[in-house]
RNA sequence: GGUCUGUUCAUCUAAGGGUUAGGAUUCAAGAUUUUCAUUCUUGCCAUAGGGGUUCGAAUCCCCUACAGACUACCA
């Protein structure tokens, strides 16, 4: 017998944008499924109609695309189990609640959220909590404790019901986690779970195991906040006699915040200053804006690469992985089983480390929209060419300005403190007098520029230190900036004497 | 409260009974760059606490503490 292909799912609810958290679930889906040859799927659980945002949908499609985890089967690339969004296989599951009350499996109640809301007010008030389970439902308005033919004239005149699992009592449920190896749970803790709601839309806990099933789900990976129903899942799938092919299932630990305590929330991004979306994200309802990482210019794939790398090691010392050696290396016994905090500076180091071995090309492509922003148009190839000279220094596209600007425009303002330190009495001479010898040097070019240079200063026997700084001064404004007759060729002979100039009029010596 | 899960430098983590407990980020210092950044070198910094088991424990067991998740007709 030859084991099935894997197959995996990410399986997200479109209540808003897919958080950075959701990113690395996805992530670590898709990488195992690539890993294993197998298929990575896409299911948009939207059984809460009450909790749909619009636009969710395409955030989370968006999002994934941006990062670059590629969905085999989902709602747009569809599939032989289309459809794969829960609200549009509605017709499907009622069958499957059905099929549970018939094997006595689950039970129809009628309690009202009113009565159920008073009975934990009640307990809670008593220092207690109230439960719907074995020791209970006995007591309580459903199928088992009404009349058979009460029952059905309810059912008959369509009042408003749910179905409960029947939890089974004190069986001890124990399975192997592909992540933190053997647990097990005694059913008597466990509640009977609503699995068909009033609506007529069943619940997570039903809906996950019956498409899991129908879509041949191998391999169930999802985060930890899921551990305490997996007992319910297993148990559903005995019920329904689907134990055999029952997937194997991981439970991935947690993101929490960067400081303080809990798990990485939707505020924290905001509050303390770096993003925990993929993408910005304008809530409809509230018209909150959330920064996202695409816009605030960090690269996908150095994201990708530092969130791999939160829960997940390789056991070597490599750490820079494309998506190509994510996949060879990734493996669900090397994930770790406590939560990891949230590192908003390891992130900037991982864009850096992408930004400089981005070819300068790609990089001056994403730095142009920020060059255009800034109303300046200058020949693509020159982009490029400041791009290879100052990426070294920038941990995003965007610090390109500041790291170039002076070979786009004229300084439009000195450093005071580097003119107060460099600007002494006489150096307006000096420059003038390099200004005059740089009219000339014969070839233009950074190299045919130093070597006379150095001996126009030496001649003179001006110290270098002061004649180096100080033109940096005049040519970029300030002490900062890559090698300065580079500068000097790239911006031209003409620019190059006009900003000296410039400087020798407008800046006071002391 | 109950159930479940976890705990190695400030942070991400390695070490699956035997190492001076390793690497990375941050931070600090030095070198290089006649500037800034990069880069390089160095430094600081950890096995939550207590009991066992063992010749030997970060690693196995127990207890305590702390942390987190879950405890909806939400996922």
């Amino acid at each position: 017998m030859t084991s099935p292909k894997t197959r995996v799912r990410f399986a997200p609810s479109p209540t808003g944008p897919l958080h950075i958290g959701g990113v690395r679930t996805a992530l670590f889906n898709y990488l195992f499924a690539r890993h294993h040859g197998g298929d990575f799927l896409l299911r948009i659980e939207d059984t809460d109609q009450s909790r749909y945002v619009p636009g969710a949908e395409e955030y989370i499609l968006e999002a994934l695309a941006w990062c670059g985890i590629k969905i085999d089967e989902g709602p747009r690339e569809r599939g032989v189990h289309a459809p794969y969004r829960q609200s549009e296989r509605k017709a499907l599951y009622a069958a499957y609640a059905q099929q549970l009350i018939d094997s006595d499996n689950a039970y129809y109640a009628f309690d009202t959220p009113e009565e159920l809301d008073a009975l934990r007010n009640n307990a809670e008030a008593h220092g207690g909590t109230f439960t719907y389970d074995n020791s209970t439902r006995k007591g309580l308005k459903n199928s088992l404790t009404l009349p058979g033919d009460v029952c059905q004239s309810l059912l008959a005149s369509g009042e408003h019901h749910v179905v409960r699992f029947k939890m089974p009592e004190n069986r001890i449920v124990e399975e192997t986690d592909l992540i933190r190896g053997h647990v097990q749970f005694n059913t008597d803790q466990l509640d009977d779970k609503v699995l068909f709601k009033s609506d007529g839309m069943p619940t997570y806990h039903l809906a996950n195991v019956v498409d899991d099933h129908l879509m041949e789900i191998t391999h169930v990976i999802r985060g930890e906040e899921w551990l305490p129903s997996m007992p319910l899942h297993i148990l559903l799938y005995e019920a329904f006699g689907w134990k055999a092919t029952m997937p194997q299932f991981a439970h991935l630990p947690l993101i929490l915040k960067p400081v303080g305590k809990g798990k990485l929330s939707k505020r924290d991004g905001d509050q303390m200053g770096f993003p925990v979306f993929p993408l910005a994200w304008k809530d409809p309802k509230t018209g909150e804006n959330y920064r996202g990482y695409r816009e605030d210019g960090y690269l996908p794939d150095g994201l990708i690469n530092m969130l791999s790398l939160l829960g997940w090691n390789p056991g070597t010392e490599q750490e820079i992985f494309s998506m190509e050696q994510l996949i060879e290396a990734f493996s669900l016994d090397r994930v770790g089983k406590s939560g990891s905090r949230f590192d908003p500076e390891k992130t900037k180091w991982f864009n850096h480390q992408y930004l400089i071995r981005h070819s300068d090309y790609e990089l001056a492509r994403s730095f142009l929209p920020y060059l255009e922003a800034k109303g300046i148009e200058v020949p693509f190839d020159l982009v490029v060419k400041v791009t290879g000279l100052v990426k070294e220094r920038c941990h995003f596209a965007y610090e390109i300005w500041d790291q170039g600007f002076f070979f786009f425009q004229a300084p439009v303002s000195y450093d005071e403190k580097i003119v107060s330190k460099r600007w002494k009495d006489g150096v307006p001479g000096m420059m003038a007098g390099i200004a005059g010898f740089f009219r000339t040097v014969a070839t233009w070019h950074a190299p045919e520029i130093k070597e006379p240079f150095s001996q126009y200063v030496t001649e003179k026997g001006w110290n270098f230190g002061t004649i180096m700084n100080s033109l940096r001064l005049c040519l970029v404004g300030g002490s900062f900036g890559p090698d300065i007759f580079e500068i000097c060729e790239i911006i031209g002979r003409e620019e190059t004497i006009a900003r000296i100039e410039l400087a020798v009029r407008t800046l006071h010596a002391e």
